[in-house]
DNA sequence: CAGCATCCCTAAGGATACTG
DNA sequence: CAGTATCCTTAGGGATGCTG
């Protein structure tokens, strides 16, 4: 029992919004990289209650919706930065 | 174990938005009531996929935080509207 | 009709350790 | 430094039945 997951409801537009931006740290995450705070142990510095896990999977997430951009420069230390797509 | 819960974060504004208007069937309830659909029944029988208990207790949290207005009226059997606070 | 009480499940999120 | 793997917890949400 309990098979019966009730899927999402987009018919509304602001659900799809949810969808995008929603979760725990993913506006912050926004607000963060848009005022210049771009790699994962700055903004991981600037949240120090989020876990470094659910930071990266929240990121991954915006990245996959194009909300942020992720740049990986091939440099040891490694180097990410994450970038906003849009300008405001 | 396991005592430790990381509080929301509320320091960037779209959190508090989240707070508010968040929830599964939230977004969609407020559409419903924007366009005149009011009793608990018909907004039920809008929404055939949701619970009644969740359905009620998102209600609820729109009606506490002044989303929506609950207007009860004193008949049998029980007659409530949920009106919408803000004009669009 | 509207709402609550009860019980229960799932998935988002948290702790920790390890890799390149 | 950045990311992943593993395991675990908890609160949001779902099913059902009862009340006035």
């Amino acid at each position: 029992m309990y098979e019966k997951k009730i899927p999402k409801d987009f018919s509304c537009g602001i659900s799809i919004t949810f969808e995008i931006i929603g979760g725990k740290w993913k506006p912050c995450l926004i607000d963060s990289i848009n005022k210049g705070i771009r790699r994962p142990s700055e903004i991981a510095k600037k949240h120090p209650l989020a876990s470094k896990r659910v930071l990266s999977l929240q990121l991954k997430e915006l990245e996959a919706y194009g909300v942020v951009k992720k740049v990986i420069y091939p440099v040891l230390p490694p180097k990410v930065e994450y970038f906003s797509t849009t300008s405001i």
